[in-house]
Order: C-alpha cells, then structure tokens, then sequence
DNA sequence: TAGTACGTCATTTTT
DNA sequence: TGACGTACTA
C-alpha cells in the first residue's frame, strides 16, 4: 500500500501544451488573430522556413531537431497544413513516418489546422480559397510507400504485381526451409536460429555492411558460420523471386534500385513537391539513401527528429543520418532546434535531462518547461518484481479514483517479457489494458492461418503460405504438401489443379473442399466482400480440431472479418496489415473494444511519440536497463540511456521509476531456479539522487502473511522464559 | 509419411 | 519455460 502521506498535486485536465486548433490566452485583443497564434518562435520558424512562395524550387532543406514533447507533431502538422495552404497540393506531398499512426495522427491535425486557417480567413472578410487537407494518399511508412510505389512500377522492376509480403515470421520460415534442404542444418556444430540468420541478413541489408563485418560487429557468436550464411542469403534471395514474395528488406532494396535508374527515379520524383520525413533519427542508411536519391538538391525536403531519441541502432538506424543530414547539401540544411517542452512538468524534465546529461557524447540541447511542480519523479525501491507488480496496480487503480482514466497511464518496460507478472495481477483485479509490443494479434496461429490462406489465393506461388494451409488438413504434412506444389507446377492450371490432385487416403475426405476454396478464392471476378467469411466456414472445423481455445479464437476470426471490410481489395488488406499489424492485443485476444478504458503497457520502444499522464518505468535495474544482452559496446550502452530517457519523458505529471531489489531468474542455470539481487541501473548514479524522491517501499506481502514489521512492539520472550523458573 | 514423445538449449527492442 | 530438432511409433 502507498502511505497516504504522498502529496498528488493535481494539475488541471487541459494541459499548458499545444494542441492543434487551441488558442492560448492572453493574445492581444488588438492583435490579428492568425492560425500560427498557438506557436512558439522556434516552431513558426520551423514552420515557415522557405515556403513563402510554396514552390518546391524555392524551398531548402531544413532538418527540424525537436527534443521529446516539443510539438513535433504539431510543427510538422502546421508545416504540411502551411504548404496546402500556399497552394501545394496535397497529393504532391510525401510524408514518411516511423508508423502509420503517427501518419494518420499528422494527418487529422494539419486538416484540422487548415479547416481553422481558412475560418479565420472568411472572419476576416478575407475568401479562403476552399482548400482541404483531404487525406494525404502519400503519407506512411518508408515501407507501405515502396509496397505502393512498387505495384505501380511493378514491371520495370520486373515484378509481378500481384508479389505477396512476407511479414517476419515467414520469412524466418522460408529461412529455415531453405536451410534444412540445403543440408546446413546438419552441421556438428549448431547452427543460428532462424530468426538469428534473419537478423543479421537484414542487417546487412539496411546498414550496407557486409556480412564479415556484421558478424564481427553484432553477431560475433556466429562468426564462424560466414561462408554458410552467405550461401543461406544466396538461396533465400532466390527463394523469394520463385514465390514472388518480397520480404520487408526487400520493399527498401526494391525502392533503391527504382531510384538508381534515372529515368525511372526522375519520374518517381517529379511526382511530389515536397518530402517531409518524421523520426529521421531512427532511419537507416539505405533509407537515407532513397532518400536522397529522391530528392538530391534538397528542395522541399524537411527532416525531423531528436538525436537524443535514437533507440533503433538494432534495426541498422544510424543517428549518423540526421547528425550529417546539413553536410549534403551546399549550402548546408537549415537546423532548427525545439527546446520548449509542453508534455511534462519541469521536476521530471530535470530528471531526463539529468539522466542524457551522462552520455559522453551527444549534441547539447535542454528542455526546459513552464509546468511548474512540487513532485519529483519517485524513485520506489521494492523487494521483487511480484511486490513490484501489486504496488503499480494499486497506484493505477488510486490514480484512477483520482479522476484520471486508466487510457492516461501507462506501464513501460524493455522487453515485452517484463510485464508478465503485472499481467496476471492486472487479470486477477480485472483492471482491463492493452499492450503494445510483444506478440502480435497477426503472430497468434489461427490468424496466421487465415491470413495465409488469402495470400496463397492472392498469389498462387506464394508456397510460403500453401504450405501452411494445406497442412491444416488432416493427414497432409509436410511431404504431401511438398507433393503438391509440385503437381501445381506441372499442372499450370493455377490454384485449379488443386482437384486434380491424388490425396494420400487420410486427407481423401477434406481434400475437395480446399481445392474448392482456394479455387474460389482464386478467381479474378471474386468479390472481396465476403472472401474472408468464406475462408472462415472452411476454417473453423479444422480450427477446433488443432487448437484447443477454439471458442476464443474464433472470435478473433470474426474480428478480422470485420477488419477486412475496411479494406478496398484483397492485396490492401494482406500488405497493409502485413506492414502495419494492429499492434495492441489484449488481455483476451483480440482488439478491444474503443469505448473502454483501459490500461495502456507498453515496451519502451512501442511508446515512442506518445505521452500519458501518469508513468511507470518497470525493472530500472542493470540487466534490464541495460539490457544484459546489450552491455558489450559502449554503442549499445549509449542506446539503453536513451530508452531511458525516452521512457521517462512520456510522462506529464507523475513518473515512477520502480527497483525491484531481489529478481526470481528461472530457468537459466542447471542448478534450478534462484534469486538474484539487482542493483539500480548505472544510468542513475548517486550525482542523480537530487532530482528523485527516493522511497522504500515495503510490500503488503508481509502484512498479508502477518510478518512481523518495525512498527510492531518487541517482547522480551527470553527474560519472560527465565522468569517462569 | 504423419503425428508424437522426448531431449537440448537458449540473446531485448520492430518496419 | 517453450521452441526446436530428432527419434520413434502407428
């Protein structure tokens, strides 16, 4: 239990910050009211920085460095609603965001901010030209722009336009695949794990290194195996264009290959005035280079981000591209830096910046806020991770009573395995949430199922996603199903020749209705409406004979059902949520429903962008944060200080850090399971303490067991027992 | 050839 | 703990 002695100063609902479309007080009656109004110096700058005349030609490039809680976001937004009100349209504007909420997010303020621009116009007597937002077709992610562009250029390319996208577990099973056929697996020594080769063929992907160079970098377990893997890439490269699959490295590489022909990438340009791009510190190289390739002089060119948040480097993001983004151009870029923060209160900005004030090399930048506060961030010390997990429930639930909805509180953590134990008491008090990161609704195998079944349906060749379902049926494994992609192939009949196939005698009774699917399916005429539906009354049967929650899952068959009638056509749904899985899954699976309340968990990485009121940092301990995977290079250490970081400044008014003292490690030593002291993560040395209130808290664990506390009243048994005699 | 029982060995974060 | 690979049985 928390003592009641805690101070909660309450700020009021309606934050100081900035929100699109809200005035601040205290504008001069006198004064021309414009729909800049809301912004500071720095963000109009930001804003306005070359585009008086609108014209890409006349626009420099601008990198926008925008510490956390700056209003980013909302700079962005302005900036993008400033260019269609010059007159750019918005078709013509690309914008690339880390994920597609954060592009739907910059979406709905500029057409928010264009909406209120053009009121005030007509207030003023001026017309406003009837200019609109609409939706901005070319805003997304660096990937869901190349799977557009690339069915667009599909043949130059040499792709067939109907290529399906293998999200990662399917390209780790073709990696597999590839490799037990090849005989590498049959080696004395072990070879990586799927996901390990996988991995590091990305890596070399995105970063350009070799795979030498990578192995030694970040992978130097697996060394020894250079030749091998090289050979596995070799195959798995080929593998993808037999199937006509491309894998999510492959959306980039395809896109830079489109930008190195001239012709092709002179067109691709042409097509937009202005390319703004969100989180540049989290891209990598190949990105930049697309990038640049799309846009060599830098006209109309914006690029935002805060080197301090760079926490991707695993996913071959370089802070190098934004840190030298000026350099490419002559004359350099033009930086912009955001210090003003409107999300958090000052005691927990002087902590953050306490903490990246550490780092040995980063580029001086300090948030300074106009939320005053007397709470500092606390620091709660706590016996174990099962005392850890009672104490934020509960802290949840007052902070609730307190008026704030569960929806403003959020639980971070560094990997999605640290919330286990608060799941289940979040479960056991029925305190509804969500969580981000970790497995995904797309991951659980029934959905995969389903999903695999509309992609072999989308692309015959897909024998990623054959061998999945045919292997649904009883009596087919692995071998018939190998026998039949090869009669499809002879066959050439498409997904027809599927009846006239020979099942062996165990699949003879359920063989005709697949065949019938998937030749429905199939058809060029067949409606999407109802596709998914179809797949489904093949599935289910089968669905409760493998799986033994069938009930609950075939609710999330419905759910995705519902899903796919959001979608225009088939090859949208299966790319768009292969690019953009829903990434929440509930404590029942599934979506939850919009109008609940609900607690939000979190990895720190899945935070990113977003804020809450109320924050729980989970596990501040060394081997969590840092990640005791991660302790070899400085590199790597510098990073964990920055998901700190990040974790922190997502809160607005309360931060918990939470130091469990004592960890249960299970199953990592022959000799069983054991206890482990933790101590408190290195990124908060003693020099820190000032900005924390630091308290220990004693668990309920005790009360509950009648353990004896300090409190209680201490007894002399020892004289009592000699006087009896 | 499918399906299961058992032994081995672990590297976080995600488009 | 559980994912994955191997060996065995029907």
């Amino acid at each position: 239990m928390v003592s009641s002695g805690e101070s909660e100063s309450r700020v009021d609902g309606s934050r100081a910050g900035q929100r699109a479309g809200s005035h601040t007080a205290g504008q001069g009656a006198g004064k021309l009211e414009s729909h800049l109004d809301g912004l500071n110096p720095a963000q109009r700058d930001a804003v306005l920085f070359g585009i008086s005349e609108g014209r890409r030609e006349s626009t420099p490039p601008l990198l926008i460095i925008a510490g956390a809680g700056t209003g980013k976001t909302l700079t962005l937004a302005h900036r993008v609603a400033e260019l269609v009100l010059r007159g750019t349209s918005p078709d013509r504007i690309l914008l690339l965001t880390f994920t597609r909420r954060a592009a739907a997010e910059m979406t709905r303020r500029a057409e928010r901010i264009v909406a209120r621009a053009l009121r005030i116009k007509a207030g003023r007597g001026v017309s406003g030209r009837a200019a609109a937002v609409g939706s901005l077709r070319w805003a997304g992610t660096f990937h869901a722009i190349a799977n557009r562009l690339l069915r667009y250029y599909a043949l130059p390319l040499g792709l067939d336009p109907s290529f399906t996208v293998l999200d990662r577990a399917d390209a780790e099973d073709l990696l597999s695949l590839i490799r037990a056929e090849s005989g590498l697996a049959q080696k004395d020594r072990r070879f990586p794990q799927k996901a390990t080769c996988l991995a590091i063929y990305s890596r070399c992907v995105n970063s350009g290194e070799s795979v030498k160079e990578c192995l030694e970098d970040h992978f130097p377990w697996c060394a020894d195996w250079e030749t091998e893997l090289r050979a596995l890439f070799r195959e798995y490269v080929e593998a993808k264009q037999q199937r006509n699959v491309l894998d999510y490295d492959d959306l980039l590489l395809y896109w830079f290959h489109l930008m190195n022909e001239p012709a092709l990438a002179a067109k691709v340009s042409s097509a937009y005035d202005h390319v703004l791009v969100d989180e540049y510190q989290d891209t990598n190289s190949l990105q930049a280079s697309i990038l640049l390739a799309l846009d060599p002089g830098g006209a109309g060119l914006t690029v935002v981000g805060d080197d301090a948040q760079s926490i991707y480097s695993f996913r071959a993001a370089t802070v190098r591209n934004i840190l030298d983004f000026p350099k490419h151009f002559d004359p350099p870029a033009k930086v912009i830096t955001l210090e003003q923060n409107y999300r958090s209160t000052q005691p927990i900005l002087d902590a953050a910046n306490a903490v990246i004030a550490l780092a040995p090399e980063r580029y001086t930048k300090v948030l300074f806020s106009e939320r005053p506060s007397d709470q500092k961030p606390r620091l709660v010390a706590i016996e174990n991770e099962a005392e850890q997990a009672e104490y934020v429930a509960d802290r949840v639930l007052a902070t609730r009573e307190e008026g704030m909805a569960l929806k403003r509180q959020a639980v971070l953590f560094r990997a999605a395995h640290h919330s286990d134990l608060l799941e289940v008491e979040l479960g056991r008090r029925n305190i509804p949430f969500v969580k981000y990161g970790g497995l995904k609704f797309l991951e659980a195998g029934h959905v995969k199922d389903m999903m695999c079944i509309l992609r072999w349906a989308e692309n015959p060749r897909d024998s990623v996603a054959a061998f999945r379902v045919m292997q649904l049926l009883p009596g087919v494994g692995p071998a018939t199903a190998r026998a039949v992609l090869h009669h499809l192939e002879f066959d050439g009949d498409g997904l027809g020749g599927l009846k006239r196939f020979r099942p062996p005698a165990a699949a003879r009774a359920d063989w005709p209705d697949l065949a019938h699917l998937m030749k429905s399916l199939s058809r060029e005429d067949c409606d999407w409406l109802g596709q998914v539906g179809e797949a489904r009354r093949w599935y289910e049967p089968h669905l409760e004979r493998i799986y033994d929650a069938g009930l609950a899952r075939a609710g999330d068959l419905e759910q995705l059902e519902m899903v796919a009638g959001q979608y225009e056509n088939r090859e949208r749904f299966l790319s768009e949520l292969t690019l953009d899985p829903p990434e929440a899954s509930g404590d029942h699976a599934g979506v939850p429903y919009l109008d609940e309340d609900y607690l939000i968990l979190s990895t720190i990485h899945s935070a990113k962008g977003q804020e809450w009121d109320t924050v729980f940092v989970l596990n501040v301990v060394d081997g969590c944060i840092p990640s005791d995977m991660a302790t070899g290079k400085v590199d790597e250490i510098e990073e964990e200080r920055r998901l700190l970081y990040v974790a922190m400044t997502r809160a607005e008014r309360e931060l918990y850090l939470m130091r469990p003292l004592r960890f249960y490690v299970i199953h990592q030593r022959r000799h069983g399971d054991r206890h482990m002291y933790a101590p408190l993560t290195r990124f908060l040395p003693h020099s820190t303490r000032p900005y924390f209130d630091a308290h220990v808290h004693r668990g309920s664990a005790e009360a509950r067991d009648g353990r004896a506390g300090a409190q209680d009243p201490r007894i002399d048994v020892a004289a009592r027992l000699r006087e009896m005699w």
